[in-house]
DNA sequence: CGAATATGTAATCGTAGTTGTTACAATTAC
DNA sequence: GTAATTGTAACAACTACGATTACATATTCG
């Protein structure tokens, strides 16, 4: 499946927002923790902005940072501010309707992938920001500290 | 997020396969409901077969025909067949381990991503291709039947 | 056996989407 | 005014996917 990183890198930078407290910081400084470009967080800003998420300025000084508190921010919210496309897609090309099967297929599946997106949605509803900023402050238990080594040695063959 | 449409196609395959009731059909015949090509329908089956949802028989007078009845097949288990990728994606290049929120934010976000994935799928597991094969097979109002009809006479497939 | 039918699969093309990068005008603080 | 920073356009590189062609392989049936 196709997907676009847009929401992973919108959810590392509203914790680095947080992680900040208020003060505003550049698209540089959230383009180094991320380890990409200044323009690719400037392009994800707007989609943040117009969700009232977080408050940018420009000019020398300027920077953004989030307009509410951690606590009171949860994941769906930024998932529908960046993700514009659902997460189903259907071909390109449509069924072929002289077909009892391919004439009325998209319509059960539309509710199906209506469905499934709903239920994708509430489950990213129940973790709030602050949640995610207390996994990030809070050290790992060692179990999964370990988990975390060997994920990394795994991740090093795409870096 | 954007995902691929193979989901799609494969649901719509096993529509056709159920509406065949047992009966061995060509990825010719998929195709055509489909609207594509036969060799996108033969890169498919491959997965269906693995998961044991679909049997495929080669040579003349060969096809593919459900393992089990429709009752007994889930939208979940389609997906995860032909779905090899996860949901979510994340960024190419590894956060930025110098930082704070770099350096365990992938960890905190593999758990959210797992969740909410998991959510996707319990939620598919509650329809079975049996409920998607009523809706298919269900009459339609009035004006929808006549378009087909219409339709039917005009690009008929083969029986 | 031999012809006909259908799958399995490799190779290739075209298109579209995404990331990354540079460049520069517009905006703002000091 | 100067320096800092965003907004945005333009473009390259890469990747993924659908569509298509071609052909070897397998199977059925007369």
């Amino acid at each position: 499946m196709r997907t676009s990183c847009r929401f992973a890198v919108a959810v590392h930078v509203m914790a680095v927002l947080a992680y900040k407290e208020g003060d505003r910081v550049t698209s540089a400084f959230l383009a180094g923790s991320v380890n990409t470009n200044p323009v690719i967080i400037r392009r994800l800003l707007p989609a943040l902005r117009r969700a009232k998420l977080v408050d940018t300025r420009k000019g020398a000084g300027a920077g953004s940072r989030l307009s509410r508190s951690p606590g009171r921010i949860n994941l769906a919210e930024i998932y529908r501010a960046v993700e514009a496309a659902e997460a189903f897609a259907t071909p390109p090309r449509k069924p072929n309707a002289a077909c009892p099967v391919g004439h009325c297929i998209r319509q059960a599946l539309n509710r199906v992938f209506a469905s499934a997106q709903t239920a994708l949605e509430r489950d990213l509803e129940k973790t709030t920001l602050g949640d995610v900023m207390d996994a990030v402050k809070r050290p790992l238990p060692r179990a999964n500290r370990e988990l975390r080594i060997a994920n990394s040695e795994r991740n090093r063959i795409r870096a």
